[in-house]
DNA sequence: TCAATTAAGGATATAAATTGTCCTTAATAA
DNA sequence: TTATTAAGGACAATTTATATCCTTAATTGA
């Protein structure tokens, strides 16, 4: 069980969003080169978060896109779920139905047992990725990473 | 990010074998047509179980299936490792380095913070899973179902 | 001893998801 | 007007998940 490349790519390029001054929009183009990524592919994973209303878009030369909302209120788990969707980790596909020894109305109270462990520890990943949100990863950054590389970097996504 | 079906039916599997008398022993093709799943693919499964010492197998008639410690023992992250492995749903692929602002030999201090994130997430869902064995399974399935298709289960894996 | 049964595991096939590319369209800025 | 951009449809390639088939060796019971 693993999240897709997509997933990797957009979190920093939210990390990049969130680092750019406001009004300010990054392509496509810049991204996946200064990334590293396929451009077309990573085009897919950015849609994605448009359409999930994280980030906004413009057309046109100096176009590309922004973050639609203040870091704050942006967390890990609104990205992931906007390119992975919400479904749990887990399915559970009602195995126990087909218990030979069961009658065939049988009823079920609630939902399985194993069905609900499953679900809980996804709750748990996912409480985890909610807590996390693009400004307090912007303070991670900073503290991790030499201000004069960041400061590059801002400057080569600005530079027409 | 789905965990594969082989999941739950081991997951299920293992239910059964905890509530079986020990020293029996439960066959692949009992446990396949119990939960209405494939035989030879299920087998794989089980395997992987047998590989990483939950169960123990027996050959010929009779043979089949055991948990290899107390249900207590077992728990949802040991059998869900068995088979979906131990990597992180995360794989960082180190993109940061693909930054073309970054000298060739720059060196970095610690993982990602965006990978710290994710690898904490997917820990906090091992926690969960590590928290729940077949023991604590057992008691939640007696309080959920019905003792007498609990019990006419335990007859339909021990009649020969 | 013999026949039936079983897990283990190799080889292979099929289906689905992931990853990646190509192209067209409409908007937009310079 | 021209170059640039996001959106998105269509398609291709690759990888993973799912499933089947077959052989082997161990074991049980007749």
């Amino acid at each position: 069980m693993q999240l897709g490349n997509q997933v990797e790519w957009v979190l920093h390029c939210c990390s990049i969003l969130a680092s750019m001054p406001a009004e300010s929009h990054v392509s496509t183009k810049d991204l996946a080169e200064f990334h590293g990524v396929p451009k077309e592919y990573l085009s897919k994973a950015l849609q994605s978060l448009a359409q999930a209303g994280l980030v906004a878009s413009t057309l046109g030369p100096s176009g590309g896109y922004r973050l639609n909302r203040p870091p704050k209120d942006i967390s890990f788990l609104d990205i992931v779920e906007a390119v992975e969707g919400r479904r749990s980790t887990f399915q559970c596909t009602e195995i126990r139905r087909n218990n030979p020894c069961r009658k065939k109305d049988q009823r079920d109270k609630g939902v399985c047992a194993i069905a609900g462990v499953m679900h809980k520890a996804d709750e748990a990943w996912r409480k985890e990725l909610r807590a996390m949100n693009l400004e307090m990863l912007g303070k991670r950054v900073a503290a991790d990473v030499d201000p004069a590389l960041l400061e590059k970097g801002v400057r080569w996504f600005s530079s027409p």
